[in-house]
DNA sequence: AGATAAATTTAGATTTGTCTAAACTTTTAA
DNA sequence: TTAAAAGTTTAGACAAATCTAAATTTATCT
């Protein structure tokens, strides 16, 4: 079955709702995708002839099992594409999202086969997260937020949950990146703040907003 | 100014029938892009909208400067691409085309500028065709198709005009590729089909079709 | 429970790129 | 030099993906 670009944004989108976030509603797909609420509808009537989305008017819809595993594919393709970004040709982890973006749809499978033999199969891309293998299977490890780590107890981030391009600049501000090793000092109760120390560097404090964002093994 | 991929297509394949044919014309290009010819007339307006091409309706249409120079940026990122499928990737060379296809119409430009770098800036794909820079200058390599190439004299095949999956089928299968030395035996008026020599294998005819797209240096 | 707010869907329009069929130009050739 | 052929353009239609505005359904809150 083929796919235009926009229904393969769909399904990915779609999926990202049901493992991030716990609501998936027409409202937040709109959000994800850039589009308006009347479109989400028109689209999930579409993916829905397609069989790769449980859809009733009104209700809420998921992914069937053939649309997870199409959303998957693309899901590879995005995160060995931006591995291969960061690791062969040099960019900044930070920068490599948007293009990915675009390179996620090159339709070929010879060439995703190939590309993830020459990277030497990779299991997680520059943000930590985890690439999908060939049928789909993904590694799941699991991950704390640092409001959730103990203190005094170094760990290295391994994800970050908010790529967005402010999230991005801020992690890029203080160093920390896939791999930094982050010791909690203090917590403050208050407003959920944390104080952290990177290496040896001095201490600094993030916001319960950006800690929630930077994940560690558990 | 941006470009949909469909006036991508049409911008390099007009700079092709301008290079590679001596008429351009509606017909032609319509054939180039898989189209009908009122689909191109409508492009063209287009087109000349933007400032891309030189129209007028019924008289011969060519690419303004800015036309040239964005076909060309399409055609370096084709061919930049090829080079890393064969070179990288490891593809066959006949399997390429409908790849870097798609992979033409990404659009960063860093992204582009960094593969060339990766790559050592070559200049020729793996068809023999050469990179432009991202100036966009192109090596200008006087090439000649069979048909215009004297009798018992060997040429290096250094180009092939046709690049879709028939034509490289009947290449592989007589095993002609850029570099293959070639020997035009007889030439047969009555359909333009030659007798060539490959090396010290048996002769083999090509009929003008083929011969028309397998060049060599003048 | 009933009213209001929020979310979702429908209806109708728009843009892009395409098509067919008919009309119009230009070229060819008798 | 006209008539036929070849090439090109116009007119009108369609599919995909989107939008706005209005209608409908579901959720929320006194």
């Amino acid at each position: 079955m083929n796919f235009t670009e926009s229904e393969e944004n769909y399904l990915k989108e779609i999926y990202h709702l049901e493992t991030r976030s716990q609501r998936v509603s027409a409202t937040l797909l709109s959000e994800a995708v850039q589009t308006k609420a009347s479109s989400v509808t028109d689209m999930l009537k579409k993916l829905s002839a397609k069989k790769m989305v449980h859809y009733k008017p009104y209700q809420n819809f998921t992914l069937t099992d053939k649309g997870t595993a199409k959303a998957l594919e693309i899901i590879r393709k995005h995160r060995l594409w931006e591995y291969f970004l960061v690791s062969i040709l040099g960019f900044s982890w930070k920068d490599v999202h948007p293009v990915a973006e675009q390179l996620e749809h090159i339709s070929s499978n010879e060439l995703i086969q190939r590309l993830d033999d020459f990277l030497g199969n990779p299991a997680f891309d520059p943000h930590g997260d985890p690439i999908p293998d060939k049928n789909g299977k993904i590694e799941q490890v699991q991950q704390a937020s640092l409001l959730e780590i103990p203190l005094k107890i170094k760990k290295q981030v391994i994800a970050i949950g908010d790529q967005t391009a402010p999230m991005m600049d801020l992690l890029n501000h203080y160093q920390i990146g896939i791999g930094t090793a982050i010791t909690i000092v203090r917590r403050f109760a208050m407003d959920d703040s944390l104080q952290i120390k990177i290496g040896n560097k001095q201490p600094i404090v993030l916001s319960g907003q950006i800690a929630k964002n930077i994940y560690c093994a558990k």
